[in-house]
DNA sequence: ATAATGTTTTTAAGTTAATTTAAGTTGTAA
DNA sequence: TTACAACTTAAATTAACTTAAAAACATTAT
C-alpha cells in the first residue's frame, strides 16, 4: 500500500515516515505542496495525508489542483486546531477525511486504513503468474503440487516480483519498498528472501523462477519445461 | 450493532461517537455526506444518524440517493431548530425518524434504540458455524458439549469472527470495531480475548478454532477432526 | 453502604515463528 | 583463474503470539 506524506515539519514528517513503514506502508515523503502535486501526476499512490500549512503551496490549492486534474487518490488532511475553518473548505474540495493536530498515531493509522480499505478491496485480491497464485489477503501461495502460507516478508517479495512481471527489480528496490531507505539491513537479507522463495516454489511445484540478472536485480519468469 | 454517524460539527461528533461507544455501538464517523454515502455503499450497517447541514452533500442528499440505490438502512435525521421544513423533506425522503438540536442523549439513544430494534428483529438472531451457534439476543454460545454466557466483548468479537467467516481479521480491526480508535486499551486485550474465547470453545466441544495467521490476524475455521 | 460477583484491562513470563546476521560456498565474466 | 556477485545455511536475534494471574472497574445482591 503506496502513501504519499506531505508534511513540512520535518521532526513530524520522519516520525509519520518510520510510524507507517513500521505498519507496512510505502511512503514517500514531500515538504510542501507543489511537490505533492508532482508526486502525485507521475505516480499511483493508494493515499495521501497532507498538511493544510505548506510553504509554497498550500494543502487545499494543492488539493484542488489534483481533483481538477481528476486524480481521484483518498486525502486525509492534516489541520491545526486553529485551522477550523480550512477544515471545511479541505471537506468541500475533495478531502476525504480530516485530522486535528496533535493526534494519537492509533486514531492516524485507524484513519489511513479506513481512507484505504475501499481501495483495498477493488485491487485484484489473488494474482497469478505461470502456475502460481498468490492471494494477497491471506499471503497464501498456491501451485498443482500444493500450498502454504508466506512470511510477511517473503510476501511482500513476491508480491513485488508478481505486480512487475516481465520487469527487472534491483536489490536497492527491494529494499526501498520493503524495508525503507533507512533501513540498517544489509542487502543480504535480499538474497536470503530469494533463496527462501526459491526453495518454497520448488516444494509446491511451481512452473515459475525468480531469475538473477547479474548486476542489475531479480525477474519472474515462467519455465516451459 | 454498527451505527454510521454523519456530522460535521468535529466536538459534537467525538461526543456522540463516545456516548454510543459507551452503549456497545461500534461507530464509524464521517463528516459530510459524500461520505456517508461512501461508507453506506461499500459496508453494512444498523442503523444511521445523520445531520442534515453538512458540506459538500447535505444529508437529505445524501438519503435520497443511498434510497435510490436500495439500501434499506433506517436513518435518524438530526435537524437544527430552524430547518423544520427540512424535516419534512427528510421524512419523504426515506428517513426513519428525526431529532431536533439541540438533544438530550437520552433521547438520542431511546430513537436509536427503536430505530435498530427492527433491523435487530429482522437480521438473523442466531448465528452457526460448524457446531457452534451464536445467540445475538441472550449472547449465548452453544455446541454440543454444552452452553455458557460471553461476556460483551467476548461475544462482538467472536460476532465480528462468525460474521466474517473465510475472511481474516485483522487486530487492528478488532480494535478499531469494537473499542474504537481512541481507545487506551492495548493490542494486547485481542490476544487475552482470543484466548479466553478458545478455552471456552474447547469446553463447550466446539469443533470450529479461532486460527492466528501471523502478521495478518485471525480467523475461524472448522477443525474436521 | 458493603460485600460478592462478574467483566475488562494490564502485567508479565513463556512459547513459537519470522527476520537478520554472519560466514562459508558456488557460479560467472573478465 | 581470479575477483566479485550470487547463493545457501545455520545460528542468533527480534517480533508475534499465548496464557495465567492480578489489578481495576462495574454491577448486583445483601
Amino acid at each position: 500500500m503506496r502513501i504519499l506524506l506531505a508534511e513540512d515539519e520535518v521532526e513530524l514528517s520522519n516520525a509519520l515516515v518510520a510510524i507507517l513503514k513500521h505498519n507496512n506502508y510505502s511512503v514517500d515523503a514531500v515538504y510542501n505542496g507543489q511537490d505533492a502535486v508532482d508526486y502525485l501526476e507521475t505516480e499511483i499512490y493508494d493515499g495521501v495525508i497532507m498538511d493544510i500549512m505548506m510553504p509554497i503551496k498550500d494543502g487545499i490549492t494543492a488539493l484542488k489542483e489534483i481533483r481538477k486534474m481528476g486524480i481521484s487518490v483518498p486525502v486525509l488532511l492534516l489541520t491545526a486546531k486553529s485551522e477550523v475553518d480550512d477544515r471545511v473548505a479541505g471537506l468541500d474540495s475533495g478531502a476525504d477525511d480530516y485530522l486535528t493536530k496533535p493526534f494519537a498515531t492509533k486514531e492516524l493509522l485507524a484513519r489511513v486504513r479506513a481512507m484505504t480499505r475501499r481501495q483495498a478491496e477493488q485491487t485484484d485480491s489473488v494474482l497469478s503468474f505461470g502456475n502460481i497464485t498468490l492471494n494477497r489477503a491471506t499471503y497464501e501461495l498456491a501451485a498443482p503440487g500444493g500450498s502454504l502460507r508466506l512470511a510477511n516478508k517473503e510476501f511482500q517479495m513476491l508480491e513485488m516480483l508478481m505486480t512487475n512481471v516481465g520487469r527487472v527489480i534491483s536489490v536497492d528496490m527491494f529494499m526501498d519498498k520493503i524495508w525503507g531507505f533507512d533501513s540498517e539491513a544489509e542487502l543480504n537479507v535480499v538474497w536470503v528472501y530469494v533463496s527462501y522463495l526459491r526453495k518454497k516454489l520448488v516444494s509446491i511445484g511451481a512452473n515459475v523462477a525468480i531469475k538473477a540478472k547479474r548486476n542489475l536485480g531479480y525477474c519472474l519468469e515462467e519455465s516451459n519445461d
